[in-house]
DNA sequence: GTCGGTTCTCGTCAACCTGACGAGTAAGGT
DNA sequence: ACCTTACTCGTCAGGTTGACGAGAACCGAC
């Protein structure tokens, strides 16, 4: 199931009150109890995913095809516009299931930012709550839309060409870095992963977000040693070569005590 | 300055191509290339704020009594609407100059999180973005408005009585838990701080966000030791009493490696 | 069937960091 | 003068990390 979705609220205030008011000619926006202020100006509102998996060696985020205008035939992250009625969690979901095909929804889904600068969309003023979202290969067939609509992008190569519509760089960016930092400190990276897995296929996530080589030693030594994290299933496999390996399911722990260090901090 | 706001962007993938679309009659979205689609339902959309300061040995969040309804009278974060062709950040720092007569934006200002419920506004749909600001002191004198509309509540009491507007309750709990877990890893507590402020006052700001006791030689020895934390002016006050304590600045530093530690991770 | 290659798992050791705490310094108050 | 307060420096045990050695267990090649 997805994380919990905080709620919305909205506010406002009898305000204005100051004198340092030169906008527009839209003055107070009291005194109809009940009703919304008539100056208010209403925006479009859209979601948008951030849908990384790991496959063949590499991480990868879910791209489609714009068919419409603006940016026509250009790569973007999928997403959608919000429905009345229509929780913001609840539209990336859906949206996901109509773009994908995915029958399941990810298996980590969080609110990563909104971004509304007033002219990032040619169309009029549009403002999108981004998603990030993580999920196995095993479940993102990417069935439900014709293969060309769709495809899954190397991160490394996301922005190549002529670059994703909007500013859907920056959100990608904001992702990526959102992940990196997450797996620091609690156990999402395990969301990568499928329902039973060993302990090197985990290391081997971790590197991959972090393009960084990690010690199997130490990493071994750290993961089973976090209470919480990692469940052994008594089973073992044989299917990364060598020594067969446990399987492990993920645990109920959600953070990480100590966290996780990954290397070199801020500077490549 | 404020930190870095990140653009926003809007899509709408061709998208619906599948045929799980089970929703009102609100079919195609494609065709009419430049123009917003049709079926789009707009939303008001605003900006709300949890601006956290210390004062007389507390944490204290700002809170505005409201003059309309619906909520009349009744205490919630600042905030308002966001005008057209406003950034959301933008909006976020006109609403605190309108609301409290602040001059300069606050020390620190980030995005928390968008809540979109649909029944958060019994006025219809409002989606509001909550920011979190923290600000010292000496540069919160609410002025501006009259004092009957707005108050320093100490954090522990601000949901008191007939509780916060909206689901500002909400709002405030997702804000202290971002402050708590952002002191931890980053230098954002100086934003707390006057420009010039000892160990122990920083120390005071850490022991009254995490509502913990902190060993005033361990934290000297971890925040002097950490690089780029803070800057030693040379000069010294004996403003707190005792020996005359080193006033030190904010370095350039906005994390911390290693990260501080709060006490008690979880469980109270 | 043995051998080499691969990978998992356990162990060791120095370096570092943290928490707990002792002790000295330097001001203000009575 | 003396006491109180608070800052700053040191010490020490315990835990964690990074680097690395070594054995266990499987596969494929010969």
């Amino acid at each position: 199931m997805p994380p919990p979705l905080e709620p919305s609220t909205a506010t406002t205030a009898d305000g204005d009150g100051g004198g340092n008011g030169g906008n527009g000619g839209n003055g107070g926006n009291g005194g109809n109890g009940g009703g919304l202020p008539t100056d208010v100006a209403p925006v479009a509102l859209s979601v948008d995913l951030v849908l990384l998996t790991v496959r063949r060696e590499q991480l990868h985020v879910l791209l489609v095809r714009r068919g419409i205008e603006p940016y026509r035939d250009r790569w973007a992250l999928p997403g959608g516009f919000v429905r009345p009625g229509e929780d913001l969690a609840e539209a990336a979901v859906r949206e996901l299931a109509e773009e994908t095909g995915l029958r399941h929804p990810p298996a980590h889904l969080e609110q990563l930012a909104t971004y509304g600068a007033p002219d990032r969309d040619p169309r009029g003023r549009v403002v999108t709550v981004a998603f990030l979202a993580l999920a196995p290969q095993s479940r993102t067939p990417i069935a439900g839309t014709d293969a060309a609509a769709s495809r899954w992008a190397p991160v490394a190569t996301a922005g190549d060409g002529p670059g994703l519509a909007f500013d859907h760089a920056a959100i990608l960016a904001d992702g990526l870095e959102r992940a990196r930092a997450k797996i620091e400190y609690s156990a999402v990276a395990t969301a990568f992963c499928e329902p039973e897995f060993t302990v090197a296929e985990l290391r081997r996530i971790y590197e991959l977000v972090w393009s960084a080589r990690l010690d199997p030693r130490n990493f071994h030594r750290k993961v089973t040693g976090t209470a919480g994290f990692l469940v052994p299933t008594g089973r073992f496999t044989t299917r990364d070569g060598g020594r067969p390996a446990e399987l492990y399911r993920r645990g109920d722990a959600r953070v990480l005590h100590p966290a996780m260090l990954r290397p070199v901090p801020r500077l490549p």
